[in-house]
DNA sequence: TATGAATGAGGATTCATTCAT
DNA sequence: AATGAATGAATCCTCATTCAT
């Protein structure tokens, strides 16, 4: 089951609670996303964001200020918001159903994550960019990804390894397996490697529940 | 030991053997690599390259007949010269070498590929934002790949297998664990989360050796 | 009289009827006219053509694709739209006044081209310049010019020679003898040389009635 | 400039130039006339020209101080050395052979005239696109073509009008007549339209005959 | 002397941004 | 509010010209 929502659901969501946001600014909005995800920031024009949108060129700096506020609005909601978001569904939904096995809780992680992936595949895309040419906004995320996942992640490591069905593994090495399996399978969506997700899924979390569970 | 070249090692080599290619061409393809990398391809203008380089603008021009061709020039020796050769020579020295044990080929493999990985990655990072946002690129990067990997990959495999010393995996499931395993320390890199390199090849190989061997 | 509109004039029509032609755009057409007219076309930046229509240089850019279609746009009405009709208008005219005598018909021939060329000069010598460095532009405009001659001279010409007013030239012979006047008329007004126009009318048709009609 | 100088000035100039001017510097002298001539002066590059004449793009600039003065070169004898030549040619010519008859004057003129553009196409084809496009060259090739015409037509108009052999036109018609006449010839050759040269000089000459002699 | 690499000013063109309607 | 014409700074690129070799 995917426990995911899109992106652009949850960004819907959050787009309504902006009272100040027009329905043409969700839709520069959503243009801008499309746009800035295929082809880069830079070599996105405006007016291609405008025509895409279906709006006058004057009319996206209605609510942005600039075509990099526009970006912001378009990055920012995606983990300030939306990831945050999913991250804590993802942590209340895991600790709501009281995991008793190791193997179960592993799965349900990259289930998750992989259908988060492959649901806000542009977003994902589009950030990465950034992150690739933008030392700030790189420092940003990352510091966003430790905090979120030092939330939710610690309390059940700690309580797997009480039970003694988690090998002895560090936190950081933790961090690194599923950091890695995240960005492999992200990476083969991108050169089209990639098998349908559910066997994707099964491989993936067979792989790490091989490498941590203390059956192996 | 570090078998790879860094690109700018073998680059170097590449250029000195291109007569055509002044002192001055070479410092502008250095500056384009490191802005190209730094800040993306289209926010980099030429006269930026330019003063990074200490040529007048026009100079960018004498060589490379546009922009385009400018970040061709960067990134086509990086896989149609250097990195072939560098497969190529890392095939020569693993079949050489004679490989008894498969634990020392993962090894051997993870220890190449990560030192690419480290000496090269500014030009990595600039590849990889070609193929976020150029379709035809990262066709052209997936298909080199392939052939590469197959060339050298399948012999030591086949040898393996009938030695009974690697696991019943398949070519597309081993070529998808190496990829994953780069890709991942990549982004470790990226991110600033890797440990010292010698540590993450240790790891890593552990790791791919304890999913491989039979041994496990 | 003078029969011909100044393509100016004409032009000026087409314009208004043109609606996505702004104000703005029709003083950047004047300006073009003006410049390529006395500079020659390869001479004339378009931030020249921005500052004499007292304009901002991208608005050049707003109507006109770039500077060969702004070229194209002073020219194509030329001959695409004003000058068939103009030739058209003459068409209508002769053939609508009944010309009895030949003299008439010659006489209004080389008034109305001669009023042609003195209006719409500038024009003219901006075609002649793309004439002398286009091999494509002099084709359309030789082609441009039978079929315009064609249609309304061959009917007249007929007509004379069954009345035996018109001595025996051949086709052939009689665009030549007109086209040697114009093309005469437009050098001398080029070097200065050029009497009042209504001296060089009378001198000039009075040439052409020496050498046609058979009274002579 | 090339309006800078006098043609005076740059004819001696030229003169004392190209008795030391090597073969290179005479290739480049042609093949500037080619290629100002085909496409224009603007549009035509310094490299190109020495492309085309088989030498280094530096060397233009050993004998021709800039582009403009290349342009000057090219054009200055055509009409100080190789026209005035020729008139002068012409006019020992018709006075050597003590023309007896206005028609073989006529004849010798429009052969000689005609003959003289066939020949020098090319030059004649820049020359009037620099006339289009300067006014001052335009002025001094006025000035040349009066005082050059002058020196050699006069006598020889007197000669005839003593004789009664000449109708009764004035000097300006006549130069106008023998100036629409070439300008006529050319515009037919530049068009295309022109029949095969003896035709045309047969068919011109016998039209100025009809039109100056007194026999007719 | 001849070369052609290097220069940098200048030109075509784009596009983020503003503002009058 | 929405529009889109107008702006002009910035960018890619060319090319006349210079100069060290």
């Amino acid at each position: 089951m995917m426990s995911e929502q899109s992106l652009d659901a949850l960004y819907e969501q959050t787009l309504s609670q902006q009272k100040d946001l027009s329905e043409v600014q969700k839709s520069v909005l959503k243009a801008a996303l499309k746009l800035f995800s295929s082809q880069g920031f830079e070599a996105t024009s405006t007016s291609q964001i405008a025509q895409e949108a279906g709006v006058a060129s004057g009319s996206v700096y209605k609510q942005f200020k600039n075509k990099r506020a526009l970006l912001a609005a378009v990055l920012a909601p995606l983990f300030k918001g939306t990831l945050q978001t999913a991250v804590e569904e993802l942590a209340d939904q895991t600790l709501s159903r009281q995991f008793v096995e190791l193997d179960d809780f592993i799965y349900a992680i990259v289930e998750d994550r992989f259908y988060f992936i492959q649901n806000n595949f542009p977003a994902i895309k589009l950030m990465l960019n950034q992150i690739l040419t933008n030392e700030d906004f790189r420092k940003e995320v990352i510091s966003f990804f430790e905090r979120q996942l030092e939330g939710f992640l610690l309390p059940v490591i700690e309580k797997f390894h009480v039970e003694n069905k988690l090998k002895d593994v560090s936190y950081a090495e933790l961090i690194e397996l599923i950091f890695g399996t995240m960005i492999g399978y992200f990476g083969k969506v991108l050169f089209g490697l990639a098998s349908p997700i559910k066997i994707e899924i099964e491989q993936s979390s067979q792989q790490l529940i091989r490498y941590l569970s203390v059956k192996n």
